[in-house]
RNA sequence: GGCGAGAUAGCUCAGUUGGCUAGAGCACGCGGUUCAUACCCGCGGUGUCGAGGGUUCGAAUCCCCCUCUCGCUACCA
């Protein structure tokens, strides 16, 4: 098989918070069967896939769990790679952000980027507004002014550093015109485009003093690499990058990378901060960036309180390694989220895999074993039926690949499957059963059955890069020793007459009955929220009483101690509401008048998703009088209506638990 | 508020440059078959193609307007 080139494909490094869920890991399988299917055409593939394991968030978690954040985050790695592993991705490298050598890199960018002038100081040139306490850059200022309050700005507190976003946009925004397939699906360049370049890119803030969990900027160790600059690096990093030009050679055969593969919600790293690093370092760009859409559990908010969160390794423990594969490579369309729950996934299960692809296996199998001793035999009585099903089998592999070049994987896997459905119907129509009555069919009874084999074996070839653990098995049970050559995928009759097919087929996918399946899901809920019990220290007492209560808890990161003068300074009232009604330019805001005590004043508040502006008045709610007054869209804003937001976002207002007067104090 | 996408069978969606009785998969019902994992094959929908108007011999497909949903973004004292 010729060699078609290099092709370098990653993932997004997983962030080593926790352990993802399904949704987190079904990247990686669509990964994997993209660079199975192109090393299957020919290409020299490198896979590299990895972990994130810095920031804030894991100093903090580190420290909530009681051990060091290298740690932490190796435990973490540890399960995110034994993730992969257990669905048979086939990484090529594993890189993780707190490797060595990643780390010596990514302090060399920084530096030179900041010796080339991308990157400044911005305590220098820094201005911090006090009243919104917001840090800003002289070209953030409007009218030399904060962009946010119009207030004067004095020189920063904190010093900074700075990368120059907009000195690239307008080589970035011809690089999208140059290359307009550089962004999948091309939908969401419209938005990277309309809501950040036109706009003007701000410059973005790339060293953190606030947290210790990073890379030291190596000139300054005060201050830490922002996380995304230290996570992004890592595709080259990962190659054997170096920014003083000795880069090694895998940086010199697979850079640039052919496709990023990501999720949705991080488009705007990869297509907009990414390339322009890569500008900075004078580095080429990736040539395609995918943001695929989400998996997403149906039904119920997912909360390991609950037990619902489905992980990798409890599917695998129910559907085998290929039936999570197949499900969530078949479940998730190009451009809208998918859907994974129990009761769908058992379903498909039964439906593709044990009676389309397994029952036919099987068999096709036992009926070579009956008729002919297991002896598969090509005798050349052909018939008129057999053209479809050769034609059928014969269009799969290009048709596949097209899919497969478009990134739509889903419909690739439709397409193989496309030949074992047109097998199941080619026994219907040659009725196998009724040829062996009479003996003067056999050898078109024997022509039938070797038509079938070599069309699960073209098949199972083809499935290959989806459920390859599937592919062995079935060769194996025809005897089909080692793969097809790709080359000949499109070409029928190479299975070699006369061979002989196991006698003793094994069901590849056993039917699953969806009430055991469910039974045994609601051991895996159990155990999980049992887990849950355990970690965070709660008995089985309190377990119940917030199931009784239906209340799922929610933690939030903890605040500095203050003391009762500080509290003394708020100034909190019951408010009544006189009148509300919503803002014209505003989706989120409601403008009310609220009546304290004899005087009545003008509060906004981003509730209009909770509350509709009728429902809000006459309600007596819990004022914070003396916050610093403030135009939010073209209207003054004299205080803040306290609400509570749960994990959704949805918000109560607090209201006095008997009737108070409007203006009482609450204290 | 800005920009964008969408609204087609019970569910998930296809419908290319406007053209014959609007399709697929799943689910459901009926029939056939028995090699096989109660499996496979066949048959079955009168769907206001979101509402209204327009262009046209002819529109799910083009234009206008309306309603609703969704995405990104801003705002959310």
């Amino acid at each position: 098989m010729q060699n078609k080139g290099t092709y370098y494909l990653t993932t997004a490094i997983a962030y080593t918070s926790g352990k993802p869920h399904i949704g987190n890991s079904y990247e990686i399988v669509m990964a994997d069967a993209i660079v199975r299917h192109k090393r299957l055409q020919g290409y020299d593939c490198r896979f590299q896939t990895g972990t994130d394991e810095h920031g804030q968030k894991i100093e903090e978690k580190a420290a909530a769990a009681g051990v060091t954040p290298k740690e932490f985050v190796d435990n973490i790695a540890g399960i995110i790679r034994g993730i992969c592993d257990s669905l048979n991705v086939s990484y090529d490298k594993f890189i993780r952000t707190t490797d060595a050598d990643h780390e010596k890199q990514v302090q060399k960018m920084f530096k030179k980027m900041y010796a080339k002038g991308d990157i400044y100081k911005g305590a220098y040139e820094g201005l911090y507004c006090t009243p919104c306490e917001s840090f800003w850059t002289e070209s953030q200022l409007v009218d030399g002014k904060c962009p946010d309050c119009g207030r004067e700005v004095k020189p920063a507190k904190e010093e900074a550093y700075f990368f120059k976003m907009s000195k690239y946009a307008d080589r970035l925004m011809k690089y999208y015109d140059e290359h307009p397939e550089f962004i999948q699906p091309v939908s969401r360049k419209n938005e990277m485009v309309n809501n950040f370049l036109k706009p003007g890119l701000q410059d973005l803030c790339v060293s953190r003093t606030s947290f210790k969990w990073g890379i030291p900027v190596d000139f300054d160790d005060k201050h830490v690499v922002y996380v995304w600059l230290d996570a992004l690096s890592n595709y080259i990093t990962g190659l054997g990058y170096d920014a003083d030009g000795e880069s090694g050679e895998l940086y010199k055969k697979y850079w640039p990378a052919d496709l990023h593969l990501i999720g949705k919600d991080i488009l705007r790293f990869h297509t907009i901060y990414w390339p322009i690093f890569l500008m900075s370092l004078g580095e080429p760009l990736p040539k395609k960036i995918f943001g695929h859409p989400w998996l997403l559990q149906g039904g119920e908010k997912m909360s390991k309180s609950r037990g619902n969160v489905i992980y990798a390794d409890d599917l695998i423990d129910l559907f085998g390694v290929d039936g999570v594969r197949y499900y969530v490579l078949h479940e998730m369309p190009y451009e809208n989220d998918g859907t994974i729950t129990w009761e769908l996934m058992t379903e498909r299960y039964n439906s593709d895999l044990a009676n389309v692809l397994g029952n036919l296996v099987k068999r096709t199998i036992s009926m070579t074993n009956k008729y002919f001793d297991g002896v598969v035999r090509k005798t050349g009585a052909t018939a008129d039926v057999d053209a479809d099903l050769k034609a059928v089998v014969t269009a799969a592999r290009d048709k596949v690949a097209k899919k497969m070049d478009d990134l739509r994987v889903a419909d690739a896997i439709d397409e193989v499957f496309a030949i074992f459905k047109r097998s199941n119907k080619y026994i219907d129509e040659t009725e196998p059963w009724s040829l062996a009555k009479d003996d003067a069919n056999k050898d078109r009874l024997s022509e039938v059955m070797y038509n079938l084999t070599e069309s699960i074996v073209i098949g199972a070839n083809l499935l290959y890069p989806y459920m390859p653990e599937t592919a062995d098995a079935i060769l194996a049970q025809l005897c089909e020793t080692g793969k097809r050559d790709y080359e000949d995928l499109d070409k029928f009759g190479l299975f070699e007459s006369g061979k002989k097919v196991t006698a003793e087929p094994e069901i590849l996918f056993a039917r699953l009955v969806p009430e055991e399946i469910m039974k045994k899901v609601e051991e895996i809920r159990a155990a999980q929220k049992a887990e849950y019990e355990k970690e965070n220290g709660i008995t089985a007492e309190d377990a119940n009483a917030s199931e009784e209560s239906d209340a799922d808890v929610i933690d939030i990161d903890p605040k500095d101690t203050i003391t009762y003068d500080d509290f003394s300074k708020l100034q909190l009232q019951v408010g009544e509401i006189v009148k509300c009604e919503a803002v014209p330019k505003s989706k989120k805001l409601l403008c009310s008048q609220v009546k304290i005590g004899s005087k009545t004043r003008q509060i906004l508040s981003g509730i209009k998703a909770s509350y509709s502006p009728e429902e809000m008045v006459g309600k007596k709610v819990m004022v914070l009088v003396n916050l610093q007054p403030r135009e939010i869209a073209g209207l003054t804003s004299e205080g803040m209506i306290l609400c509570a937001e749960d994990a959704e976002g949805k918000l109560a207002i607090m209201v006095p638990d008997r009737p108070m007067p409007a203006g009482a104090e609450i204290c």
